[in-house]
DNA sequence: GCAAATTAATGATTTATTCAAG
DNA sequence: CTTGAATAAATCATTAATTTGC
């Protein structure tokens, strides 16, 4: 009503263009300095606020990535590299358990190749043949099961927060 | 290349999907048996063996723990100008190399140039409260990390202050 | 052709996670 | 175990597109 303000920011095409090459140029969360100088320049070609060129990436990059999950989620029938079937949650089958969760592997998959870790070794290698009694410490946190498809293991709650790991576990 | 074999092992995203699921439902380092049985799951989808899963995990966590550390890192030293760009950093910024020196842009170089550190508080109220001026942007010392010096914006700096965001924190 | 009504986009808020530090 | 900092996800709200009836 009140033609004086409108209640949200109506960008012109220009700092449009501006956000969208930006965007494109890999700027997804500028900080606070960032978004003061995008802020003043995109002030050149109208009204802005320094929240407005926030909000804007913020929901461009969410907004992206929803798109993106969307088709992901629909790609239920493409390819298939070997069988698709519905999940038939696979029974657990315990009692073996053990992983080189030493620190932290940070990429892990370019150094296995290239060589290096000797727990990484054994893993490309055979997989899981270590046997122990470990009673599946399973997610630490969230009690609350994802409520999509995602029945893997049983969750054997009992005793999972006295569950303590053996060191070779813990990386934390 | 060979469609029999591909060299390494390409996700579906199915795959991936479930991946990200379990990883969100607080997933982080699955032991044995659990790689064994979210293989066994995934392999529905596509070939895959426990390795993969080790790795998309601790990768997984790694990058997270890398990129929050970058913020974090910035955000206890002083804030360096922290660009988020993609791998690919773009290396020509085409026309909108920020800063705008772009010929019409210039008079927006104002606000930058008195250096003030703002405050973001409460999102849509008082946005980029401008606090003073601090003159002495750079830590004197203890600097125990190299900056990256990736400062796409030459100005700054200058100890900008970082904005909270609030975010309902009450009780938890 | 145009306006009211309906739907799609998108700006603005709120809420929930996440990791790390104390 | 609690708290701090910073999002990203989910949601609300308003503007723009478009559809529809006249």
């Amino acid at each position: 009503m009140s033609p004086a303000g409108s209640s949200r920011w109506c960008p012109t095409p220009e700092q449009l263009m501006i956000l969208e090459e930006m965007y494109i140029g890999g700027m997804r969360t500028p900080n606070a300095s960032q978004i003061q100088q995008i802020t003043a320049h995109l002030s050149l070609y109208g009204k802005i606020e320094g929240k407005n060129v926030f909000y804007w990436f913020q929901n461009h990059k969410a907004r992206d990535r929803q798109k993106l999950r969307r088709k992901l989620t629909k790609h239920h029938h493409h390819h298939h590299q070997n069988l698709q079937s519905p999940p038939p949650l696979p029974s657990q089958h315990s009692s073996i358990g053990f992983l080189p969760q030493g620190g932290e592997v940070e990429d892990a998959s370019t150094q296995m190749v290239t060589s290096k870790p000797m727990v990484m070794r054994s893993y490309g290698r055979d997989w899981m043949v270590m046997l122990d009694v470990v009673p599946t410490p399973i997610t630490p946190c969230c009690n609350t099961a994802p409520p999509k498809t995602l029945e893997l293991f049983p969750i054997t709650a009992t005793g999972l927060k006295d569950m303590h790991f053996p060191s070779s576990m813990s990386s934390n």
